[in-house]
This record gives structure tokens, sequence and C-alpha cells, in this order.
DNA sequence: GAATTAATGTTGACAATGTTAACATTAAAT
DNA sequence: ATTTAATGTTAACATTGTCAACATTAATTC
């Protein structure tokens, strides 16, 4: 039986395995951790191997953007879709999930929602629908049920959505970059901030 | 009359000149445009004397940030402190004064209430003490004259001041970031989430 | 099936960056 | 006046992203 060469010239799925390995190095390092050699090595092959399958750092770190944002649908959309609970136990499922999300995965969050390379992702509109967007038209939906029910105002789900994002992601934020310093209430201040938003949101 | 010497030996206020101008770049071209190099380029000396003040650029840019409250503070306290308006409207005045300083200096606003430096910054919990919290505390002595007033629910004001700080916090990220596509929408966005805040306070 | 072309990977080099060591100059202290 | 501390400079280093020139494999074409 021939054996498998241990380092064949051609690593046959590269590009896949950068964003992977990529993803998986912002998540538990952070993106400073990415240097282009350490990524390389890792997969045995050499630094710029890269440049075959990405112009540049930059987009190979949008395209595990993308991935990011492709695998964060996965794990909210039947969430906000699961009509075995009520449209406000699943407003807190949802809150929750975000929530726990970003705090187990903080590096990841911040390339997500932070500030890293917004203009290039700015530029990319397309994807921006498509990926950005899904998890915001989600809640846009969750809302539009709310409304129905009457559990809260009848006014532009948009704005309301971005209400109720802004007030999340606010909590997730301080409480990842290390701001809450009262953060052994963090249980606490999250069921405070849902009860305020629901009655705020009637 | 002795003509002034254009680059004596010694700058004669480096220190503080450094923090200044590293303020500036940071607020007017980003924290990736600070390099040493750079920086001292613009006050005449060399890289290697920032080292005679700073251990660090780490050590610098924390000096930054610490510069960076203590401007910040000089900016808000008043507000939350003029007693010719209502607890109302000054609730309504710091929201916005805040919100408007996020947006005319999303840089610095990322350096002081972002990711980075956060280890450095815990350490240093002296500095966080003094400076970061001040603004928190000066939110929640206005949501105790709150309370007394009748406005909002009288629970701990420090799990309302988190609440309302994420919420509003949260909005400045999105936007300036880029995460809000809906963003004409932002002075609506703004008065539906204060709206909210204010409603479900009580 | 052989020859050509495209795709993919490697090596060596480059400029920019933070940092340090060794040295130079000025101010402060004795 | 001499010594010492403070402050600034220069040269060098390792690390980083990037690119050009070259090497190897896969795909295509005749």
């Amino acid at each position: 039986m021939k054996e498998k060469k241990v380092t064949p010239y051609h690593h046959g799925n590269l590009k896949e395995s950068l964003l992977e390995t990529a993803l998986e190095m912002v998540d538990t390092e952070g993106l400073e951790a990415i240097t282009l050699r350490e990524l390389t090595q890792r997969l045995g092959t050499s630094r710029s191997a890269v440049y075959r399958h990405f112009d540049s750092k930059e987009t190979l770190i949008i395209g595990v953007i993308q991935k990011g944002y492709a695998d964060l649908d996965l794990l909210f959309t039947p969430i906000f879709q699961d009509r075995t609970h009520s449209v406000a136990e699943r407003f807190e499922m949802m809150g929750r999930a975000y929530l726990e999300f970003a705090i187990e995965h903080p590096n990841l969050y911040r390339l997500l929602f932070g500030e890293n390379y917004r203009h290039e992702r700015e530029e990319a509109c397309d994807y921006k629908d498509e990926n950005q967007a899904t998890g915001l038209y989600a809640l846009i939906g969750l809302l539009l049920e709310a409304q129905e029910e009457g559990i809260i105002a009848k006014i532009d789900p948009i704005v309301q959505a971005a209400t109720v994002w802004a007030s999340i992601h606010g909590l997730a934020s301080l409480m990842i970059d290390g701001h809450l310093m009262m953060s052994d209430n963090f249980e606490e201040i999250y069921k405070y901030s849902q009860s305020v938003l629901l009655k705020g949101l009637l």
C-alpha cells in the first residue's frame, strides 16, 4: 500500500482551510493573533500561498467575517422561527442566545459587529444584504408577530428593531470590553434591560 | 536678539506633547495611524525618545485613553449637573451629547469605550475608578434625581444606569461602525430609543 | 497521449513597525 | 566645578504584509 505523502505540493483545499483556521484563530486568540506566517504554518504551506486565493490579508479577513455571519445565522434563525414558543419567550431566548454568543466568543463577536474592516464591508454591499442583515430581518419578523399579538406598539418595526438590537448589542459590548464594573450583576442587568425594552416597546 | 534655536536638543515638554499629538492623531486618523515614527516626527524628535517617557507604545496609548476620559468628563459633567433644566431635559441632553460625541469623534470613542487595551485598563484599576467611572456616577446621580421625582421606578440605580448606558452605547457603536443600514432615520431611532427607555424605566 | 496552459505553491527580498543597546547632550544636584 | 540624572539620538534587530521570480502540479487542447 502506498504511503500517503506527508506534505503534497498542492494542499487541495487551501482556500477553505485558510478561512476555517483563521476563524478559529480569531475566536480563540483574537484578530491580532492572525499573522499570515502563523496561519499558513498551521496548514503546512508557505506564507505567500495565501495570495493565490486572496488579494490581501484584508480580503481573507473579510472572508472570515462572511463565514462568521453565515455560522451565526444557522445559530439564530431557528430561535426566531421556533413556533413552539410564544413571541415573548422567543424574544427572551433570542436575547439570551445573542449575549451568550458574545460572551463565549468575544473576539469573534467584535470582528462581526465591531469596527473592523468597516469600509470594505460597506463596499461589498451585496454580502451585507445577504448575511449581516438576515439576523436583523429575523428580528423584524419577530417584532411584527409581537405587534400582531398586541404585545408591542404597532410602529415602524425597523425603528423598533434598531432599538432592541442597540440595547442588547450595547450590553454585550460593554460586557466583553470590560466596561461593566458591576458585572457580577450581569444576569440582573440583562433581565432588567429586557423588561425595560418590553415595557417601553408597548 | 538671539534667535530661538530651531530644534533644541531637549524638547522641554515632550511627554505632554506626545499625549496631545497622539490624541489628535487618534481622533482624526484612527488608532492604526499612530506609529511612533510618525508621531515623533511631528514633534521633531526621534522615534526612541518616546521610551524616555513611556515603557512602550501601549503605555503611551493608555495615557491617551486617560487624557480622553478627562476631556470627556469636562464635557459631560456640566450637563448632568445643570440644575437649570429638568431631569427629563437633562436626560435628553445627555443622550444627545453622548451620541454627538461618538459620531463626531468615532475613533476616539472607540478607543475610550471599545476593546483596545482592555487588559491594561483593568490592571490600572485606580485610573478606572477615577476617570472611566465618573461619567457613570454622574448618570447614577441623575437617575437618583429622577427616582425622587417619580419619573422612573425606585430600584437599584446601578442596574438602571447600566441599562441606559448600554442602550445609548449600543446605538452609538452600531452607528459609527456602520451596522445601521437605516441610518437615515437615525434621529427617529434615537428619539424612539429614549422614549422606550423612559417608559420602560418607570 | 503529448504538449501547452492554467492553477497553485515556494523562496528570497523589501519596506514599515516596535523595540533595545550604546552613545550624546543637557539639566540638576552636590 | 564636578558628578549625576534626565533626556535625546543613532544603529541595529526581529516581525509583519507584500511582491517578484521561480517550481510544481492539474487541466486543457490538439
